[in-house]
DNA sequence: CGGACAGTTTGCGATAGCGCAAACCAGGCT
DNA sequence: AGCCTGGTTTGCGCTATCGCAAACTGTCCG
């Protein structure tokens, strides 16, 4: 089994009130694995036999409508778990899981989980944070989407993202791994067209810096005025 | 305090895999009260000092936006439990509660709940299982409004609620609280004009029968097929 | 070094749904 | 019984956004 330092995880909130030599013995049944760029994790409806924690690299989440399109649920960053499905009751994950950058994660059997939450009872209590988190940023994007028009709903979800995984740079904020217009149009819920005009305008007012699945936040701040505008406070 | 009977409540999913004689234990950190229609039980923001299972009623919960706009959250059943603030590690309600129907809730104060889930831990790994459903749902109406237009959308959200909450009647199938065109669009993301004219449509084509917020599906089965019709399969 | 490809840009017409405004209506209250 | 109020219906013009199509471009690969 992959021996993983304690110390580089001990500080995630998934563990907050774990002593170390627990953590060690939570750590012991788990294995790692390296999962190269663009390569599913696990797929929409698969059984859920394992949890993820990932470490390194960049994953989507992302659901799949009967009728084939998508939507992104998520990107989850480093520090972050996801396949959590046994947690919330099902036997199936709900989205498919794809690692966009090259990835290392903490894999656990599903099946460790009941025996884990009894003998550490904080795990618990941390996952159900983390799920009610996000059930509250679900809301946010469904009240987002229900009374906020496209561009201002571009501009939150890039400033969510710069948030998350934002890369310092002199001359603006990077997001730090590949993005094309089409995710994120499907975290917008529009289209890869309708976002790609909305950069290209970005652009030329110098408020972004973009090309190939990547994007650079050159004014954070004039974004936020922008995601915050009143649909009707004309701008020249 | 209110005496309530366990036999009443046993049965429910927040209760599964309790004793009788521990359920006990735990209405008895419980109060009863009453909500008349339309009164608030708590609003958006305000300390969650308590967390709410509804018995008798309806209840809906409500976000508002800084700028005054509404969405539904959910509508709460008889059985379910609100304003789990606590649980999810919020120390504020994030949305509003409002009775839409004489309603009769057990409290317990938030104060309770780490002591009430150190005891019953089946508790907790009820109310996990709660919110992860909720988050799936949350989930599915964020790929509804991302890729469904506004009619099927509605049809989703009224079959959703039939499920929940309908009455059979023998013309149909009745939802059991007084709901607004204005809530609808507020559960589906438009405005109370649009879903007018989508009930106004289906009620010539006798699919619905409705009035001042009531509503009556009459021919459940066709409007599954609406809500599952793909966008570009022309009716006549 | 030259494809070939995946991602991006842009134009142009079509339209679903919005926003506003006005009229209508049912039921509760006095 | 009649009035008031909150909910509902409907018409009409407008526009944000989609959908399609075509051209463009940076990258990777052989």
């Amino acid at each position: 089994m992959a021996k993983v330092d304690t110390s580089l995880v001990a500080h995630l909130p998934l563990f907050a009130g774990v002593k170390p030599e627990e953590l060690d013995e939570i750590l012991r049944e788990a294995r790692s694995a390296r999962y190269p760029k663009n390569t599913a994790i696990f797929e929409q409806g698969a059984d859920a036999q394992s949890f993820f924690l990932l470490l390194h690299g960049h994953v989507r989440a992302a659901k799949t409508t009967p009728t084939g399109e998508q939507i992104v649920v998520r990107y989850v960053a480093p520090g972050e778990t996801f396949g959590l499905a046994m947690a919330i009751g099902s036997a199936h994950y709900p989205a498919t899981a794809m690692a966009v950058d090259d990835s290392v994660v903490l894999i656990w059997p599903t099946s460790a989980w009941p025996r884990l939450i009894e003998r550490f009872p904080a795990l618990a209590a941390n996952t159900m944070q983390t799920v009610g988190k996000r059930l509250q940023e679900s809301h946010t994007r469904i009240l987002e989407m229900s009374t906020q028009q496209v561009e201002q709903r571009v501009a939150h979800a890039l400033l969510r993202l710069a948030n998350q995984s934002g890369k310092k740079l002199d001359r603006g904020i990077e997001i730090d791994f590949p993005i094309s217009r089409q995710d994120i149009a499907q975290m917008t819920g529009t289209t890869l067209h309708t976002v790609s005009r909305i950069l290209s305008g970005w652009e030329s007012q110098g408020l972004v810096e973009s090309g190939r699945q990547r994007i650079i936040l050159r004014e954070p701040h004039r974004i936020v005025v922008l995601a915050e505008r009143n649909p009707d406070s004309g701008a020249a």
